[in-house]
RNA sequence: GCGCGCGUAGCUCAACUGGAUAGAGCGUUGGCCUCCGGAGCCAAAGGUUGUGGGUUCAACUCCCGCCGCGCGCACCA
């Protein structure tokens, strides 16, 4: 158990002893969300004084008198309206910290019933560059994944890549008639996005070229060899783009099963539905209805269009069944913007139709849009979104010029490598530091900030303990484990390290690390205090032995944090 | 029209899910010692949380009505 739950639990089971016939909202004790007031606090005095009809300070008084925490805790205090406000002891805090440095775990705990969870994330579509839109989604999922599995859960990471769909229909006009072999073969994504769009815009003024692309389509879907061998090249070429990308943020899946592998899925999958009266022919398109559904009465989901074809929803069905039977999930996250939660409520809602026996917990985790300058959306289709890889070559380049600046002795790999973590960090934690659900400004500068409020600043703290340690004259090794805190800028620091796991645990439940974020820049700003105010090297004896474990408490937490924003970290920069 | 979501400092965003004096970054202004890395630190200015009611010891947070914005509403994914 963390040392903050574990001093949590003391706490309330003391409040308990004297209020023993209390409901359990009453005797909560929970970390003090301003540290200025105390560590802890218990907040529900005012209304068990009121539903007993007692002044709450009193009550606070009665309760203060025999309340007894002594061992971990000062005396107690009452504030405000009946809080109860209580601070840690140092003798407390020293034991607490000096359990994770003889080896404890780093002030969070493994869940004690471990689960299966599969997450959907990123999912780009073929023959089409990854842009910033792919961003939320695969940075999101990345580190709800990383964060999961630290805390001791078996963790699925599926790509659902769009690799299927009328898209394709038109591409293989464009290939047949309008390729361009050599600008194929520089940048094959390029290409085929231009021999996209060239079919579409054509598309707009001439059916017939609608029609064609149709019967390619149709060709293609009805196993046309020619017609297959494009399609499958078309996928090599984009997996490279993909696995490009990916290598370059250290994002790794377990599986991608693109929308295709589940062709031959869907028709049965129709099938069955109607077998079992949950799908229903309607305007010539067999569509799942949801009547007893205020929210979806007149939302109905198709499942099969009137034409024969098989849509969105029915790749999702099929998709959702073969992850059930394939990994028995407890719970399958979606990360996905947030224009699609109509169609996942329709797909949840479906779900529990079809299968109401069920226990797998269905979780859509969506994202605010991502705006250009103007405040309107980016718009996928006619173009002009700034390419992923562009953005990862630009945040580099800044970086290494910056780099260049501050450390020229160094040499240029190790500059270029130090550009490459820190550029690419800034880009992530700028991502994943607004709240999901807000709508999201693209801006070059906010993107490749790296003063403030960003992944440089948490690096920069992490550097600078290194370089303490480089400069530590003699190597003793490991700085022992018996801490002596005495300055404000030291207990400030140290208790801060007990949040770590609090804020694990919600930025699981809520699907939201900017939580860790937070958590992260307060932990830097704790540190620099101290960093500012308390000096390491030239510090004696004990003070100084004490001091060398708060960095190195700090240096662990940091990198460990990063890392769940898959973020790495350099002992230069 | 119906549904979902949003509205917080000049700008970009927080606020631990109902707690105490609403906080950061950017920008602006003014400081930082021969001292472990100045990608840093300290300080100042900046707010009727869109608006009007309600609920209660307590409301940015929950409920209702307006105003404004975004997204979604049957064969795209």
């Amino acid at each position: 158990m963390s040392p903050h739950k574990q001093i949590e639990l003391q706490l309330q089971a003391a409040v308990r002893e004297v209020l023993p016939e209390a409901d359990s909202a009453a005797v909560l004790v929970r970390p003090c969300p301003d540290p200025k007031f105390g560590d802890y606090q218990s907040n529900a005095l005012m209304s068990l004084a009121r539903a007993r009809k007692l002044n709450p300070r009193q009550l606070a008084e009665d309760v203060l008198k025999k309340l007894d925490v002594s061992t971990t805790c000062e005396k107690v205090e009452i504030a405000g309206a009946g809080f109860l406000n209580f601070r840690l002891k140092i003798s407390a805090l020293n034991q607490a910290l000096e359990s994770v440095v003889k080896g404890g775990p780093l002030f969070f705990e493994t869940a004690s019933r471990p689960k299966t969870v599969v997450i959907d994330f990123s999912s780009p579509n073929v023959a089409k560059p990854m842009h910033v839109g792919h961003i939320r989604s695969t940075f999101l999922g990345d580190s709800l994944a990383r964060a999961l599995r630290l805390l001791g859960h078996r963790v699925i990471t599926d790509n659902h890549i769009g690799d299927w769909g009328t898209q394709f229909g038109k591409l293989l006009v464009g290939w047949k008639k309008y390729l361009d072999a050599g600008a194929l073969r520089k940048d094959p994504i390029s290409e085929m996005e231009r021999l996209y769009r060239f079919v579409n815009s054509a598309g707009e003024s001439d059916p017939a070229v609608l029609e064609e692309a149709r019967l390619e389509l149709v060709k293609l879907q009805g196993g046309d060899p020619e017609n297959l061998g494009i399609w499958r090249e078309m996928i090599a070429l984009s997996e490279k783009q993909f696995d490009d990308i990916y290598s370059r943020l250290g994002i790794k899946f377990d599986f991608t099963y693109g929308e295709s592998f589940y062709n031959d899925r869907l028709k049965p999958l129709v099938d069955e539905l109607l077998e079992k009266d949950i799908a229903r022919e309607s305007e010539g398109a067999i569509a799942i209805f949801f009547e007893g559904d205020p929210q979806l009465k007149d939302k109905p989901a198709l499942v099969r269009k009137s034409d024969g074809g098989f849509n969105y929803s029915t790749t999702d069905l099929a998709t959702l069944a073969f992850r059930l039977a394939e990994w028995r999930p407890d719970e399958i996250i979606y990360v996905t913007d947030g224009r699609q939660q109509l169609h996942f409520q329709q797909i949840f809602s479906a779900f529990r139709k079809w299968l109401p026996a069920s226990k797998t917990r269905l979780a859509h985790v969506w994202f605010g849009a991502i705006l250009g300058d103007d405040g309107k959306p980016f718009k996928t289709r006619s173009g002009d979104t700034v390419k992923l890889s562009d953005l990862l070559d630009e945040a580099e380049e800044r970086t290494f010029k910056i780099v260049s600046e501050k450390n020229p002795s160094l040499p240029e790999p190790a500059r270029r490598e130090i550009a490459r973590v820190v550029g690419i960090g800034a880009i992530k934690y700028a991502d994943l530091l607004p709240n999901r659900q807000s709508d999201y400004v693209f801006s070059w500068d906010k993107m490749l900030a790296l003063n403030g409020n960003t992944a440089p600043y948490l690096q920069y703290a992490y550097a600078r303990i290194r370089s303490i340690f480089r400069k530590l004259d003699q190597p003793t090794g490991h700085p022992g484990s018996s801490l002596t805190l005495a300055t404000p800028e030291e207990i400030a620091l140290a208790k801060h390290f007990l949040n770590f796991g609090l804020t694990l645990d919600s930025v699981v439940e809520e699907y939201r690390p900017n939580f860790l974020c937070i958590f992260l820049y307060e932990l830097a700003g704790k540190f620099t205090a101290f960093y500012e105010n308390c000096p390491v090297l030239k510090a004696d004896g004990q003070t100084r032995n004490s001091r060398l474990i708060l960095c190195e408490l700090t240096a662990r937490v940091l990198k460990q944090g990063l890392e769940l924003l898959g973020i790495e970290v350099v002992d230069q920069m």
